[in-house]
DNA sequence: ATCGTTCATCGCAAATATACGATGAATAAG
DNA sequence: CTTATTCATCGTATATTTGCGATGAACGAT
């Protein structure tokens, strides 16, 4: 019954919200940030920073990892992760498009300008 | 076991993901390109256009109203809905400086210089 | 007042996501 | 080889999301 549908949908929309859903948790919203301020990180030092249990960390990072925001690289007992900044460049620009498309200014109004 | 921790992050991750969860799904991208196009859209209309049962429509057309990506204005037995112009550019904003935030470039990289 | 249309909401089932303890793999150090 | 460290993965519990049929509220038309 509840047998998702997502696949019925345009391989644009599929991908984006593939990618909004990855931002879709304050968790993985900060580890980005810590990230892109340590240049480099490992995973123990993120759980540090967090408020959550390691093996809970380990799961956001992979699914970060999985849609290409972050690269992971393990080094021997360590794993290095890093912000994939060519990557990253690339998923903004199709948020960028995706906004620009959506919201061509125009008389769009619901009928009595609302509020 | 599972309760959740996305309150004990910082409010401006939280209001970011809560947008990005909003965009997560095919159907509420969709949504929000239909409605761009057609400037105003009743909920029917909508779901003529949408794989998915009127109820279903009507849970996604809730949840982007609720994070203000669109408006929608009771008319006796009709809905309309339109595009929240002037909120979307603000949301937009905001990926925006966190997207320039986590992207600086640098010299980050997996000391390897990975693929 | 009755009927048809449009849509929101309720209640449920199934699928996913979140969180964590426990375990084990991999390696460095001894 | 043994031990300690670091982390991924498994199993499990709970929470949330997704999807829909059924229902009912709100109107316009008759």
């Amino acid at each position: 019954m509840a047998e998702h549908k997502k696949h019925l949908f345009d391989k644009d929309e599929i991908d984006i919200a593939e990618v909004a859903k990855a931002l879709s948790h304050p968790a993985r919203l900060k580890i980005l940030r810590i990230l892109s301020q340590m240049n480099v990180c490992m995973c123990g030092e993120i759980v540090d920073l967090l408020p959550l249990a390691q093996a809970t960390v380990s799961q956001h990072l992979k699914e970060l990892k999985r849609v290409n925001l972050i690269q992971g690289e393990i080094e021997g007992p360590k794993t290095c992760y890093c912000i994939d900044t060519g990557s990253i460049q690339k998923i903004f620009e199709k948020f960028q498009n995706y906004f620009n498309e959506i919201n061509r200014e125009s008389n769009r109004s619901c009928k009595t300008k609302k509020k």
